[in-house]
DNA sequence: GTCTATAGTGCGATAGAC
DNA sequence: GTCTATCGCACTATAGAC
């Protein structure tokens, strides 16, 4: 028998959807999230550098996906192509998460603070593609554009999916967005 | 003679650009800034909602501006056309402030909080965008997209602009940002 | 205009696992 | 003994409440 349960991370996110979703994030105080998962608040910012990060901590994974995707794309795909080519893992990564997906999409629509910590992930996901695409012989200018292109069209997908039903849908809606960005610049 | 020496606002900005710039954001207080501005941490609070909203206070008449030319576009724009209606004037507004913008984006770039703050804001600026284009006929869907492009734009070639020396290169950055995305996005 | 709650940090202590 | 996850406590500054 080891001495502590496994998983504190893992207990903490759970405990702080449940709570934020419950009571509002601002009602809800970090020495509550830690009692909840049986920790203390020192603990609790072992783990997460702030109180918001605790609904970020997947940011990782699909960052590293996507890079992944970038990296693997065929070296004559053009750098709209090579930035979009994390879609399908992407995808893939969420269609098992629709509903923890729409809970935490309430969560951080409720606060702007949240928002903040969601657009600043999201624009450290555009600055890491574009490094990937430069990497691939992209000129740096191109980089930025591509890869803010297609973070843009997944935050709007992302933005649809978690608003309808489908879970299924949001490979779809990727695609959808980017024709609509192709159809609005192209005009 | 009056009871308060005016522009208290002004003193503060003033007065929080001057202490970010000499000893960083994060080791300069409120109440630090309040007294050199002859105020009180109090009165801080009365004039920002919170510290980093010191630096962001001119956010709301880029947005005016940006709004009204909007919806000045001719009848027949296209979305992205009249999106980025606001060009000319955000040029205009911001070619007397290059100095200015150069010590805030290098206080800002020091600090991931005042970069949350800029995002939130340039979404923000989005979003009124794209009901602005709603309000012209645009739908749903292509108005979001359209704005966002024209901010995603509007950042990129402000952060080229902060980064170089001409004062007056804003309003071409803005159109090479433009064309960058086109091609980008026709290939 | 004061008073308070809470986020977040620094440092040291603890107690089992190995 | 050493390593490691966790705890305890004191402390500051922001931010909001009264």
């Amino acid at each position: 028998m080891s001495r502590w349960k496994p998983d504190a991370a893992g207990r903490l996110t759970q405990a702080a959807m449940t709570l934020f979703d419950r009571q509002g994030y601002e009602d809800t105080t970090v020495a509550e999230i830690a009692a909840d998962a049986g920790l203390t608040k020192r603990t609790f910012f072992r783990y997460f550098a702030d109180k918001r990060e605790v609904l970020f901590s997947g940011s990782k994974e699909l960052e590293h996906r996507w890079l992944e995707a970038v990296a693997a794309a065929p070296a004559d795909a053009d750098p709209l192509a090579a930035a979009t080519a994390g879609f399908d893992t992407v995808a893939e990564l969420f269609v098992e998460r629709h509903e923890f997906a729409r809970i935490r999409a309430r969560i951080i629509d409720s606060n702007p603070e949240l928002q903040e910590r969601e657009l600043i992930k999201l624009q450290s996901l555009a600055s890491s593609i574009k490094s990937a695409l430069v990497d691939r012989g992209v000129s740096h200018n191109a980089a930025i554009i591509a890869a803010q292109a297609a973070v843009t069209v997944f935050h709007v997908a992302f933005a649809r999916w978690v608003q309808q039903d489908d879970s299924a849908a949001f490979r779809r809606l990727m695609d959808e967005s980017l024709e609509e960005l192709r159809a609005v610049t192209a005009a």
